[in-house]
DNA sequence: CGGAATGTTGACCACTGTCAAGAGCGGTGG
DNA sequence: CCACCGCTCTTGACAGTGGTCAACATTCCG
């Protein structure tokens, strides 16, 4: 039943990137910087020494193009690690961003490291949370290839919910979502100006409400009917939160 | 220098994944298929206990909407592991399937696991090749996203060139690329009859050929200029190959 | 040789982008 | 406290990229 991914789930601590994390702060050697909003926390082509741990605010992960333009393909909530690829790929190839003022901690290598040693399970973890992400851009793909303006924001919506749920950040269907509709644009693939159009029509469908930097979902059946959405790509169940 | 991903390169094994052939090889507990073009090797929402590798032959990932259309987000070529994800993720989230004639061998997830055993580093190398996979996916948003039919079409053949270069595959600036129309708009996002208009368009621009399942590059200068395409994403000095 | 799949072309259309102007809102400084 | 400025949102007119549909050509293959 398409309803399952709304049943209530324990936000708590409860796999292994909480684990990580109290072992991060025991450890006193992260940093933690304090952003405003649309800072950049790393940049297309930076070799990082750390991992940035979101603690507080949002982030995206982005590319912009030779024109100007940029592709937002992932958003971060607190508590998510924003780059787990630079433990093993060299240079980084996109950017890292805030969306809004953000605290970050930024883990080197070496404690993340450090924590899997004598621990084959937290490797395969940390792998298994790159998994999710990758299989997060792949329907990012598809929502941007196939679907109309239309089905892809009820999509970003329904996901964005349902991740806000997870991380209990969410009360019943309303959640804050403080993103100006020029990012909407950057994640969607879409003008600003298509996106008002867009996030009108579902208003006027009495599907959703994004006001004052809060989602309201009036009618999540139909909202997730109209996306084609289908949570399964996010696994939730084997994340590692 | 937009030409350094021309260099030649030596196609031999060179990595972590010619280990792993070879060692999967030598076992006798995988199972080889011959396909047919457009078969499925695997379908989402399957639990497999076996990771398929091409031996012969050109295979996709893709995803079929409820409208029925379909969005191929990765391109395997011979030697290509189409999916490790099943190792850690359960429940597939996308379909592979063939796109021509395909050889494939399907090797348990056992044999994967024993060939780490002992060897963290090939832990970290199969990590590693998903963490390219899923930068692929990455760049493929953005390409999607935010560029046009004619700059996406463009940086698919850019990409691919250099893949069968990389694979061993390519004489030069000719390759072997028996698609159809209809399979790179499902790759591109497009219409079949609109990638017939763009390659038509490139073709009169002098930048390719493609024809007879035969793609010649005719200026790869202009044609990554076109794209707006930069290899960095596909991580070739630190792919496992 | 004949039928199916693929490629090609043209006419037409609509989804989304572009441009421009104005409204609302919050922050800052005089 | 008010005026002003900048950012975001909103709206409308218009344009163009790419989709749709349909017919026909070509290639492939049994």
């Amino acid at each position: 039943m398409i309803l399952d991914g709304l049943a209530t789930r324990k936000p708590q601590q409860r796999g292994a990137l909480s684990d990580l994390k109290r072992y991060v702060l025991e450890d006193s050697s992260f940093v933690v910087h304090d952003l405003k909003g649309n800072q950049d926390i790393a940049r297309e082509g930076d070799l990082l020494l750390h991992c940035p741990l979101l603690l507080e605010g949002f982030a995206c992960c982005y590319k912009i193009l030779e024109c100007g333009e940029r592709q937002i393909f992932a958003l971060h909530l607190a508590n998510d690690l924003c780059n787990l690829s630079s433990l093993l790929l060299g240079h980084l190839s996109h950017s890292i961003g805030t969306l809004t003022p953000a605290r970050v901690a930024f883990v080197p290598h070496a404690t993340i490291l450090d924590w899997t040693r004598h621990h084959p399970n937290r490797i395969l973890a940390l792998w298994r949370m790159t998994l999710i992400e990758a299989a997060n851009s792949q329907e990012w793909v598809v929502n941007v290839g196939r679907r109309t303006a239309y089905q892809r924001t009820a999509h970003l919506l329904c996901e964005f919910l349902l991740r806000m749920r997870w991380a209990g950040l969410a009360q019943g269907l309303t959640c804050r979502m403080p993103f100006t509709q020029v990012e909407l644009g950057d994640t969607l693939g879409l003008t600003a100006v298509h996106v008002n159009r867009t996030l009108q029509w579902l208003r006027s469908e009495k599907l959703i409400d994004l006001r004052n930097e809060t989602l309201i979902v009036h009618d999540w059946p139909k909202l997730t009917l109209a996306a084609g959405f289908d949570p399964a790509y996010l696994h939730y169940d084997e994340a590692v939160v």
